[in-house]
DNA sequence: TTCTTTTTCGAACGATATTCAGTTTTGAGT
DNA sequence: ACTCAAAACTGAATATCGTTCGAAAAAGAA
């Protein structure tokens, strides 16, 4: 038995997680600074003080890199909010402190600002192109007394970005159709009427579209 | 002045036009069949019967080939929902209508599943990083009487990829920062509870976040 | 037909993610 | 302490596009 080395089994792996850690904080600087694009692996790789190619024995790719990051910026934001919330009383308030806090991080960090950009271009097609139907819409019903929607703009920005979320979870087949009713359920929420309405709203008789 | 060619002012134009609708075509079946990013220009290019370097007196970049592609896609489907809607009487269910039809032919057609797949990174890591305390945190509120949820997975991943579109636009300056006020208002609507529960929920008192 | 302008072409360029063959480091076994 | 196979690391080389650019073709005017 070593008396200088104790044979601690998990030295290797420690070392290697610490090489890990580097990169995700250099990642973290040089992506959060410069956007994913723009950061190249080997400004990366510099920062964490390891070859170009050593990278790529702790991450698949660049994606699988901006990947680590981003969960780590995030799971640090959590957990910091959850020492907040602990010592709230109501649950729904709980809530509310999340969002909130979540939004305003995501618009006032500079680092979140930068990482967040890479999204934009298919929603925001999708907002350019439905939004004004769906904006004149969502008016109409307001003017009509059914919905009540103070800035139908930003209603629909919020739906066009749900929608696009939800679509891609059934997609890649995390969630299965049947949730596509529940969703236009909440999506009509956010227009002021209250749950029940929305349900009935959502189960009424749909015609076809037309052909191509 | 000459006879024969009666100079029309557009001829130039329209042949222009032809080219330019060719690509779009282009671009949608090969992005529509492999992606964005798997799509080469090279490819787009041939399928459109023109040289690679053409494309470039057409689009900018790549990336505004892309917008074009998506641009259009989204233009036809909110004209042929437009056409159905006309014949409704309740204008909420226009709206109603609306999101559903893009819910569905976001799942179910395959060219927008492909071209979907480009904004998943980021709300992805903020759904499975945040998701689990949020979660937590809409269930508790349901059990406890004050919100009425049924499925929070789905609850959340709406408001995730909700709040990073507003976070975008507010990040671009397309939206000012007083939106996110109301931002939090339609995303606690979203629990079910109505509108003026949401409003005063919204408005209480915000204790700091700790430092890092 | 001739000359000028516009459009198109595709080969060459540049940037960079990723690979890989050689080198260094590691640590268990002696 | 020493040996040596395995693991980790390196950075130059590779491969892959997006984009540019000078030349060639086509179009249009005179």
């Amino acid at each position: 038995m070593s008396v200088v080395e104790p044979a601690k089994p998990g030295r290797v792996a420690r070392r290697r997680q610490r090489n890990r850690e580097a990169l995700i904080t250099a990642g973290r600087e040089v992506m959060g600074q410069k956007g994913i694009d723009a950061a190249t692996m080997l400004e990366i790789a510099e920062h964490a003080d390891v070859g170009a190619g050593t990278v790529y024995s702790y991450f698949k790719s660049k994606d699988d890199l901006a990947i680590a990051v981003l969960e780590r910026l995030m799971y640090e934001l959590a957990r910091k909010i959850e020492v907040v919330t602990d010592t709230f009383d109501d649950p729904a308030q709980v809530y509310a402190f999340g969002i909130r806090t979540v939004l305003e991080t995501a618009t006032r960090d500079l680092r979140w600002k930068q990482l967040l950009k890479p999204s934009e271009v298919i929603a925001d097609a999708m907002f350019r192109q439905m939004g004004p139907f769906a904006i004149r819409d969502l008016e109409n019903a307001t003017r009509a007394g059914r919905f009540r929607v103070e800035d139908a703009t930003l209603t629909l920005k919020m739906a066009t970005y749900a929608i696009m979320g939800v679509a891609l979870a059934v997609t890649t087949e995390e969630m299965s159709e049947e949730v596509l009713t529940e969703t236009v359920v909440r999506l009509l929420c956010m227009t002021g009427i209250s749950l029940d309405e929305a349900i009935e709203l959502a189960a009424r008789h749909r015609p076809e579209l037309p052909g191509d």
